[in-house]
DNA sequence: CTAAAAATCACCCTTTTACGTGAGATAAAA
DNA sequence: TTTTATCTCACGTAAAAGGGTGATTTTTAG
């Protein structure tokens, strides 16, 4: 028999914690070795201790769940996060993902579930539970399918979302205002709008500029 | 010595309804009498039992817990109903108390704040968390300031949000491009712009169709 | 090194917008 | 009833957008 395996819960929700708590209670496999709920005491925690794995939850008061994740995994590359959330959202997800997380759990997860991730994240493996998977892929496959623009057209395509002419935008770039008009047009065409309202609609509508 | 409170939790979240009846089982003023993990669920509870309170999640898989609140407040009147959510958004505040919720608490709160809540909604008061009572006044607030525009011009709006030019919105209204055109103007002057693109972007950041 | 992609600029023409000013008809509120 | 708001339309001018085509330089990637 080997030791059970230490878990520190880190959520604002003192519900989510005494419901965790509640539901592994009775595990011997698992042992909650500490709480916390925000990143100042979550980062407290490991100066004097350490877990194997944290439970992360991505809304906190003080620092982002994502940002904590990539700050501890830089001190202690060691650590197997999993990320804990109530959103499905795919950008959530990709991000937490990014940040180094080892799994992905959404907050109706049941019992089973939540053994199960601790389990095969603890083995070394990744555990995204189904739901977030498909939105991940949801949202990779929303990313392909988003028309690809250059870094200058960005820059221009920016300006124009916040009001400027083409005038005022060459201006401000140092460049001709055909310039502009030319990235304009290409904009126009990469992202098959035909005016700006349109652009301005679309690039609102898809959260277009959170990409590249 | 009364009779205990009776709570039922409608919540999809496994965790928080371990959480909730892990705070509150040392508690003889309130017995949970049940739980829902959905609309469904939560509708087939009230043929059989009753409750005295019941918090109400406000993200259910089947149906928006805002509409479940107004559906069984037709049916059961007296229920009194606590919103629960991770949200601080005023406008979820506001759509629930206009639903008829007479509480709302964050899924942050403490046993303090949560056993303060059922009694003072159960003594026939409301009771809103200072989060959730900011967040709304901040959303009346806003609501308040929102500039106000004719029924005609929230109609150009919509076109011309769509991307519709003048001549194809006089066309689809049946008046002169002049008419849409002084609409127009109108629209930039009430709404403090001076071109499509920051109308498109005043529109959709303040989500601003989604009033009046 | 070379081909491809990105960024730059120019010119033309039409349509649409932006801004101003004024004014009649009608409906709603005081 | 009388004021007020809304909706309607007109005219004029300048600026900006929308569209097409073509061409040079610079950067990037194979």
């Amino acid at each position: 028999m080997c030791n059970p395996i230490k878990l520190l819960i880190v959520d604002d929700h003192q519900m989510i914690i005494e419901g965790i708590q509640s539901l592994l209670e009775d595990q011997t496999t698992v042992k909650i070795v500490g709480t916390a709920t925000n990143a100042k005491l979550c980062e407290q925690f490991f100066i004097t201790q350490t877990a194997d794995i944290v439970f992360m939850d991505i809304n906190l008061p003080d620092l982002s769940g994502i940002d904590l994740t990539a700050l501890l995994l830089k001190k202690y590359p060691t650590l197997n996060i999993i990320a804990l959330s109530t959103f499905t959202q795919g950008t959530y997800v990709r991000k937490m993902i990014e940040s180094g997380a080892k799994g992905y759990l959404l907050k109706n997860a049941s019992k089973f579930e939540i053994l199960k991730a601790i389990e095969v994240v603890h083995s070394g493996q990744k555990y995204i539970s189904p739901e977030a998977q498909e939105a991940l892929n949801y949202e990779l496959n929303l990313q392909k399918k988003l028309p690809k623009i250059t870094k200058r057209e960005k820059e221009i395509l920016v300006l124009i979302v916040e009001g400027l002419t083409n005038s005022h935008i060459a201006e401000k770039l140092f460049i001709s205002i055909d310039t502009v008009d030319s990235h304009r047009k290409n904009l126009y065409s990469k992202l098959n709008v035909n005016n700006t309202a349109r652009l301005v609609g679309f690039v609102n509508e898809n959260k277009y500029l959170d990409y590249l």
